[in-house]
RNA sequence: GCGCCCGUAGCUCAGGGGACAGAGCAGCGGCCUUCUAAGCCGCUGGCCGAAGGUUCGAAUCCUUCCGGGCGUACCA
């Protein structure tokens, strides 16, 4: 695998890459460059400026497998038209095919306004295959991230009830982009931060104990903003068989007590929700430590020393807007209590005090002033602004016969991700939530969800994976332990070398999908490959009475199934061997 | 009012400077004595929210406007 450091420059997004956007080519794109890069030396004299050198693959077989259109972006450098630096670049790559009978390329062409067109041999493409097994690493892996460290901290719902479809989805979101980074070569760190004590934590108290009294046929008001879910219920329930006895007064002794059993439930609900979701955390952080190791007052003094904060009205205040924030915001209410963001900048210190390299925070899209804030704060504080990177993410709404329901968690209406977990099962919830763009609203359709059938793109890439396996069994294939000893070129299908090409991308679709925060592209490309597969599954026969082409379309088989079950382990689904 | 995100086929969305705009669902029509039909193939369907600009080239970048979501708390 090549590697070549570009520019950072146009990348917007907010993601490690330390400042570099690192463009990684495949085995393909490789040997495309290496002639377009020739070219353009022996035609003009000069290496090319890295911007001009630009490659993709065709959307259009007539147009060749790979397309450049370095004459257009180089023309007003080389003052000439780009039809002309086609001419002379064509020119150059035929010499370079008539001295190298190995050459990658069959013919090449100029078309439109000046694209070069390459049309590649098919031994070219048929070498992308042996790269799929021959790496040190699995294939789609690789080591950009150089072993650095990177903590990826998300859902972080507070413990006052059960997991909502929203938290689903940044909880498959979070774990997916972990997943992402780790096959990219870092070092990945996923933590729960949870507050387990103050006024929420409070509110649950008094809201379980008044559904407690209800019990003891005592009408209690649940606190106005406290918790009126059913969920409460049951918690009181089980509690009431256990103490069977009465509280009649919500004084310090059964505040301590509700407070306690309240945090200890909904805690252990939190984490089963998650662990039907296969969503594993390594590190579980509680906010209270924060407070009681005196770290509230220090962050507020290593603010005050670097002037970023100001009295108003009573209350310590932020300089943020000095700072990228999205407005000044108070610290220290004017009762000295501090505020979420302030405990929420002394956590950031921690993490850092921890000595992660880079941490990731998934996030909300309704959280995105307190992140700007806390950017802010880091950068009074002189953190360089890579180190804290924001995967933000829009909300769901579950439909279902057209029907849009809108959820909220202290009103208790809402759909809790057990139950959507428990009616489609881990692997449909996970793909559902990760297949589309996180800054995009998610309609989550239960209707096409629920199917079990090749409309549900969740079970059509398992299927494929599953036929492949079924073929191998049937074939009594166990893998090749050398892939040299496979007569590749008797893959000459157009259905072939198109899985071939499609199989040299997915380590670009993986670094993408991971340092641009777009896990969908990953479920995007498992679908894609998928339907090709099952294309050519239905086209042509692997097994057969011709061994030598039944071994090379066992061995592209195994190529195109270890690229998708390594899908199905990125996106945390499973790889079944039948269905 | 201000800030962030989103407007692409009837519905849900990919594509985010390149050559006639893609997929799934829905609708219509085909394909199972052969590796699992949980599959495949075909057809139907679009002034890429609107208008200006930048560019050889704009769904894509910029500006304004319109529509939707979120934020704009001494909530978390």
């Amino acid at each position: 695998m090549a590697y070549e450091r570009l520019p950072c420059g146009s990348s917007s997004k907010d993601s490690p890459c330390f400042g570099t956007l690192t463009a990684m080519l495949t085995y393909v794109e490789t040997l495309v460059m290496d002639v377009i890069r020739s070219a353009y030396q022996t035609a003009f004299g000069a290496e090319p400026s890295p911007s001009f050198l630009v490659i993709r693959p065709t959307d259009r077989p007539e147009f060749g497998d790979y397309t450049s259109n370095i004459a257009m972006l180089a023309a007003s450098h080389l003052k000439t038209a780009p039809r002309d630096i086609g001419s002379k670049l064509l020119q150059a790559i035929s010499e370079q095919i008539e001295s190298d009978p190995s050459h990658p390329v069959s013919r090449a062409e100029i078309a439109g306004p000046g694209f070069i067109n390459l049309f590649l041999e098919p031994t070219a493409v048929q070498g992308s295959l042996r790269s799929v097994f021959d790496n040190d690493l699995p294939f789609g892996s690789s080591d950009l991230g150089k072993g650095k460290t990177i903590q990826v901290e998300f859902v972080s719902s507070n413990p006052t009830g059960p997991l909502t479809v929203g938290h689903g989805r940044q909880a498959v979101l979070g774990d997916v982009l972990a997943r992402l980074y780790e096959r990219i070569g870092y070092k990945v760190v996923r933590e729960y931060y949870f507050n387990d004590e103050g006024q929420q934590i409070d509110l649950l108290a008094q809201s379980l104990w008044a559904r407690y009294q209800e019990l003891y046929g005592e009408t209690h008001d649940i606190p106005e903003n406290g918790y009126q879910g059913d969920y409460l219920i049951l918690v009181a329930k089980a509690l009431k068989d256990e103490w069977n006895r009465p509280y009649s007064q919500f004084d310090e002794d059964a505040k301590s007590r509700f407070r306690h059993e309240a945090v200890k439930r909904m805690t252990s609900l939190i984490k089963r929700d998650l662990r039907e979701l296969d969503v594993h955390f390594d590190s579980w952080f509680s906010e209270a430590d924060l407070h009681q190791a005196g770290k509230i007052e220090a962050t507020l003094q290593l603010l005050r020393d670097k002037q970023g904060v100001y009295e108003h009205e009573g209350a310590t205040w932020l300089r943020a807007e000095e700072h990228g924030g999205a407005k000044d915001s108070v610290l220290i209410r004017s009762d000295g209590r501090p505020t979420y963001l302030m405990v929420d900048i002394a956590y950031h210190i921690n993490k850092h005090e921890r000595g992660f390299d880079y941490v990731l925070n998934v996030q909300g899209a309704d959280h995105h002033a307190e992140q700007t804030c806390v950017k802010a704060a880091l950068r009074l504080l002189g953190y360089p602004d890579e180190w804290l990177s924001y995967a933000v993410h829009q909300f769901v709404s579950l439909k279902e016969d057209g029907q849009v329901q809108k959820m909220s968690t202290r009103a208790g209406r809402f759909v809790t991700l057990h139950d959507l977990t428990q009616d489609l099962g881990k692997d449909v919830v996970r793909y559902f939530m990760i297949s589309r763009k996180p800054e995009a609203h998610l309609d989550f359709d239960l209707d096409l969800a629920r199917a079990e059938s090749s409309d549900n793109p969740s079970t059509y890439i398992q299927y494929a994976y599953t036929r492949i396996r079924s073929i191998f069994r049937k074939a009594e294939f166990v893998g090749f332990e050398d892939v040299n000893q496979t007569d590749l070129s008797l893959l000459t299908e157009a259905e072939e070398l198109g899985l071939m090409k499609m199989l040299d991308q997915f380590p670009q679709v993986v670094v993408h999908a991971a340092i641009d925060f777009a896990p969908h592209a990953l479920a995007e490309y498992g679908l894609n490959l998928s339907r090709a597969f099952h294309a050519y599954y239905d086209k042509h026969r692997v097994l057969t009475d011709n061994v030598s082409l039944q071994s090379a379309r066992l061995t592209l088989l195994n190529a195109v199934v270890i690229v998708l079950g390594e899908c199905l382990a990125i996106l945390g689904m499973d790889a079944p061997e039948e269905m």
